[in-house]
DNA sequence: TCGGACGTGGGTAACGTTTTCCAAATGTTT
DNA sequence: AAACATTTGGAAAACGTTACCCACGTCCGA
């Protein structure tokens, strides 16, 4: 339980002052080469690393802070992977928090991480009201991950759902579909149904299937974007006295227990029913499910997120921005043509 | 950009001292009822959260460091859910450190959530010495899961592995299989050959194999614990002469790998090839794969893990225990009975 | 030669807590 | 009533770093 080396020992070390060490940690001006030399050698030798927690007190922390709703989707992992690829070779440390659902939980979850005094936050799909994102955001650099809409004191990255959606209507009607259904996340609260990812897939739905000439045929099953919503949807959409050809899931995890429901009814995929999903996650492209699935880039988007963090942490004065990218869609096993219309 | 509510607000606001207001905080003795009641009151009129960085810097940081190896494998995330579950409702946060694959990448994330004076570590299936984590494990309470071998500074949770093995391979022979061959993961390092879950999987798998007299049968495939892994280790079981009728993958996302090779060879699961995974993640259950798996019950062990943290950091001298679950096995439709002996 | 600009280095006061005393008030035992 | 223990509250010194400012040389142009 040796003590830890501290800034004072590097300067006696050197025979400087902790003023001068600390310059050379942070790159600050005012430290000729020589002297920059003679620290960092007694850095080296000492092994020494600087306490966090001391210079959040005063200046930085080093850490970004990210909030993600779900560990077990598998989405939000690529937008991890971008987050850390960009951050690699920084002084910046990601770190996670996990277990956010609800919106009081979600709360729980920022306020702990700007008691840490992070220097920036991503936060993915939050659900909180705007107003408490404005207020965060005001008081951290923060970025919004998959929520529409811009804000005078966020950055936000989002994908562009209504294409997203627009993609795998066009897609199923150009295999001859008509009877596309939809299941999507249920929504109440105003502001969320305007800024929400699914309320945008949902919306993208309607546009879609009506430009189509196929809006006598939409139909969407409400339930909500976890596996148990799938199989729910598909249930009620399999009751249909004319059963949907194809069924658009608003996420991979929803077609998947979508898929459940079809085949436990005695269905063939896509022989009976086409099925596609939304965030290509890395199940999708598994060999045995194939499943048809909008492809998001999660790793671009969390780059950029990154990106943008570290530019409001430089910058706080900067006007947002808000960075919307185009899906695309990866086409599988589980969409087919249609039968001929009877 | 309104500064942040500090002690001293508090403690003017209640009309006390800052030593007052701390050991309301911190539950300390030395506060009547009436002063406690009159700084909790504060508190709440004034929205005051108390910053970690600074507590930091004196006593602890109510943080509990969580590192990870791999965001995308299912299993871990139900050891987080045990941890977060066994850690609500105290004070304490937990943080995840992603993407520690390889020992200097793990090295790194390990100094960063040190440096951050996190009052504990959960390192899962770290791959670094045991001297380099004895050496962590003094620095900072430490428990390790998912490496056997006890330490003199660290707790730790395990999973029977030799147990585990040993529950496939009696399952698979009971259905009358024989050439049983299992994939495992390459290990060279000699104290991680002893210590690590995959090797004491391989270990278990022979021994059964040896118990139930099929040692003759024993075959392994040694590529790596990942999807890949598990294509190329079937790819090559494949071609044995005489072809296995059994896989034992070392784990599901290695399953996951083999029942992709083993399709692209048209061979059918489990006509002519049963297939068991270890780990039973939410892949495994999921209907239409329905992989047979050995289930960890990931929560308990990160429940145990948290348990274990707090307690070290409650009391820093108690000797180090060591705990081991058993494993169960989930039987599903990858197994099935053997073809009668040629 | 003077005066300002610039480069270099350090002294010192924060930052927001906790911890370690210490003093005063109160209670309890002889 | 004296002596002693306990409770209650606060003053002040850490903790390790950064930010702000000032001092001293040196260089250059006027």
């Amino acid at each position: 339980m040796d003590k830890r080396v501290t800034i004072i020992d590097v300067a006696r070390h050197a025979q400087v002052s902790t003023t001068a060490v600390s310059k050379v940690l942070r790159n600050a001006y005012g430290a000729s080469p020589a002297m920059r030399a003679k620290v960092q050698q007694a850095i080296a030798e000492l092994g020494y690393r600087p306490n966090a927690a001391a210079r959040g007190l005063r200046g930085q922390t080093y850490t970004i802070g990210v909030m993600i709703p779900e560990l077990r989707n598998l989405f939000f992992a690529d937008i991890i992977d971008g987050i850390t690829a960009q951050l690699g070779g920084t002084d910046y440390q990601v770190l996670i928090a996990p277990g956010c659902n609800g919106e009081k939980e979600e709360a729980r979850v920022i306020d702990a991480m700007t008691d840490r005094s992070m220097d920036g936050l991503i936060l993915i799909a939050p659900v909180s009201s705007k107003k408490r994102l404005t207020e965060v955001a005001r008081a951290t650099p923060t970025v919004v991950v998959g929520r529409h809409g811009s804000s005078p004191t966020y950055d936000s990255v989002t994908d562009d759902d209504v294409v997203g959606a627009a993609l795998v209507v066009d897609h199923l009607a150009d295999l001859g579909h008509r009877r596309i259904a939809h299941i999507e996340h249920h929504e109440t609260d105003r502001v969320r149904l305007a800024e929400m990812p699914n309320a945008q897939r949902a919306n993208g739905y309607r546009e879609a299937m009506t430009r189509r000439g196929l809006s006598e045929f939409i139909d969407i099953a409400s339930t909500s974007y976890t596996h148990e919503g799938g199989y729910v949807g598909a249930k009620q959409l399999l009751t249909r006295a004319e059963r949907p050809t194809a069924v658009f899931a608003g996420a991979d995890v929803v077609a998947l227990g979508a898929l459940e429901a079809i085949a436990e009814a005695g269905l063939s995929v896509p022989g009976d029913i086409s099925v596609a999903g939304y965030d290509n996650s890395a199940l999708a492209s598994f060999g045995p499910i194939s499943l048809t699935s909008v492809d998001q880039d999660g790793r671009q988007m969390g780059a950029d997120a990154a990106r943008l963090v570290i530019g409001r942490i430089t910058d706080r004065e900067r006007r947002t921005v808000q960075v919307k990218l185009s899906p695309t869609l990866a086409v599988r096993r589980t969409t087919a043509r249609a039968a001929p219309h009877t």
